[in-house]
DNA sequence: GTCCAGGCTTTCC
DNA sequence: GGAAAGCCTGGA
């Protein structure tokens, strides 16, 4: 990455930093924990830490951190170390993903906790994203900890293992996602799926690793694959992903498994970036709806 | 074994 | 009233 580090008082300055725009990270669709401040920067709440993220002319203002945080935590978490330039230019061959790549230019696919993210899919299975984020807020004002003001860690799998699903439902508005939630935290706490370990697998054995658990079938797989393994060939097919494609690519009707198998091929180990780019680019501009 | 229709909580537009 | 970053179940 091009870009010189300052660290100020409880700051970190990222000065002419390229291919970092807040809005397009945060609001792209793969992560819930953030709010909008009046001033246009975004307050996350990210591994037991709150960040506000500040996008001011050529720079990027990470305020209430400090070195040793942006060195474990955020510098991962942002994916600094890859070269989203290239990447664009590579998916730029395809006219429509130029067109995409040019409207979230911006955008990089983040770290996520693995068990945050399992669950926030979980979620948002059939749900939108406006209450999406608000059952994710609950559950951490419900079962997590405070970390400062208020602000709540995302619980453990341990903690939400003993959760009743009624709470979960009736308190944190989940609806029919409840009992899934439960069962699979039960899962990852006992180690019967063993979460971590998923990194070290295959995308493929991942994948169905990931669907052993209730509520997680090839999309919310592919999600978290995505957004906290950083497995950057899977191609998840939802509703936005699918009109795209049929819009563009393939004709209407097309099974999302095959829909899937054409972005592998299309895009092969950047399909995951591809998805992103091509997600946000029709859910904001409603293309074929 | 694969494929598909219908049902599912509740909220948002 | 229809749709929502889908999944699960049962039946063909």
């Amino acid at each position: 990455m091009n870009y010189h580090i300052i660290e100020e008082k409880a700051r970190i300055i990222l000065k002419d930093i390229r291919d970092f725009d807040p809005k397009d990270i945060f609001e792209c669709g793969q992560a819930f924990r953030w709010n909008l401040e009046e001033d246009n920067s975004y307050t996350i709440v990210a591994f037991n830490r709150v960040l506000n993220v500040k996008k001011e002319d050529g720079d990027i203002i990470l305020s209430n951190t400090n070195m040793e945080d942006f060195n474990t935590i955020w510098y991962n978490y942002f994916d600094l170390g890859r070269d989203y330039g290239a990447i664009k230019e590579e998916l730029s061959k395809d006219p429509i993903l130029k067109e995409a790549t040019e409207f979230g230019q911006g955008l990089r696919i983040l770290n996520q906790d693995p068990f945050e993210t399992t669950i926030s899919f979980i979620i948002s299975a059939n749900n939108q994203i406006p209450r999406i984020k608000k059952s994710i807020d609950l559950i951490a004002q419900n079962y997590g900890e405070r970390i400062e003001g208020d602000y709540y860690s995302f619980p453990t799998a341990e903690v939400l293992s003993k959760a009743d699903p009624k709470d979960l439902r009736e308190i944190c508005r989940v609806g029919f996602r409840d009992v899934r939630i439960v069962e699979s935290s039960k899962m990852i706490h006992r180690g019967e799926l063993d979460l971590k370990g998923i990194r070290d697998l295959s995308p493929d054995e991942g994948k169905k690793a990931l669907m052993e658990l209730p509520g997680v079938g090839p999309k919310v797989a592919g999600c978290i694959l995505l957004f906290a393994f950083n497995k950057v060939d899977a191609f998840p097919v939802d509703v936005w992903v699918r009109r795209v494609m049929e819009h563009f690519y393939l004709k209407k009707n097309t099974n999302n498994k095959k829909i899937e198998e054409y972005g592998h091929k299309k895009f092969g180990k950047l399909a995951g970036y591809a998805q992103q780019y091509l997600f946000y680019y029709a859910r904001e501009l409603g293309i074929g709806k």
